[in-house]
DNA sequence: TGACATCGCGTGTTATAACACCTATAGTTC
DNA sequence: GAACTATAGGTGTTATAACACGCGATGTCA
């Protein structure tokens, strides 16, 4: 039972269970669409992590986040958010000070430099995302979801 | 109208559209998943991009396959080919040559270690997607899997 | 209140990814 | 057959990821 999945990849035998080609169709997809977002975020000088994180510290608002609790936030786990942040910082996206009681927190708040991008990139990304998922439909994309959100209950 | 997906990352705002939420879903439960296998897969000192080179290798048999080849079959295509087989071949897990009338082809090989290696692993990744995916059900696994290969036809 | 554990961050180091550039072989065209 | 182009590989460098460790601040408990 050759898949298109078969085809991209050029292999021949067929997948070991339901659950291994589900599995690769899913790095795929995902493989396939965060490359056209690096594509899209490059010019700007922002990578898809880069430019998550940024997105976490606009919801955030003017109070900012602590390091930790924006490493918890974004999409994929990084095991280094310090100097993740350290980068925005140089770039003038974001700044970071100590403040409050507690002084072991370092608040990281996005710069109006940074929401400034984020606004320009807003309008970017959406149109990517049509392009690359709107053919779908809505009845679709729901249940691909939902679908999606179920699978990740097992780990 | 708050989602799982918003719970897991912390979010309070509405996802801007449905093709974003779509794509961030698919990138979350890719990471989500990549990790468990990146965890299996580092006490046998391979990474996923490396597990993913392995088995192209072992699939294409005692011919082998040339650098680009094996480059344009891994799941998320990288720019450095070259190193990722070299790594590989310093482990013993692959050999390269130059062989065939046209010189400029370096084919790489599985070696018979690379082979035991893979086939321990066989069992244990089988495991681990039926842990990850099992719960879903054929059904809905096959569901999935067609509703993604539709997703990546957009790209 | 002093010892201890916990927590939030940062730093140092190594490995890998990412990008541009270079070499060698093979085919193409005049 | 000489110049040109395309293809397959490799190399050098920089940026980032990954991992272990250390420091200072806070909480806890005898």
């Amino acid at each position: 039972m050759p898949t298109t999945l078969h085809a991209e990849l050029r292999q021949r035998k067929p997948f070991a269970s339901l659950e291994q080609e589900a599995m690769l169709s899913i790095a795929r997809t995902a493989a396939v669409l965060e490359h056209g977002a690096a594509e899209v975020l490059k010019p700007h000088g922002l990578t898809p992590t880069q430019f998550n994180a940024l997105r976490i510290l606009r919801g955030a608002g003017a109070e900012g986040l602590c390091r930790n609790e924006v490493r918890d936030r974004l999409i994929a786990r990084v095991p280094d958010a310090t100097r993740l942040l350290e980068r925005l910082c140089e770039m003038g996206l974001v700044v970071r000070e100590r403040e409050g009681q507690d002084r072991r927190f370092v608040r990281a708040r996005i710069t109006r430099a940074g929401l400034e991008l984020l606004d320009a990139l807003d309008g970017v990304m959406l149109g990517l995302h049509r392009r690359q998922l709107g053919h779908l439909g809505e009845r679709k994309l729901r249940a691909l979801v939902e679908l999606l959100a179920e699978a990740r209950d097992g780990s």
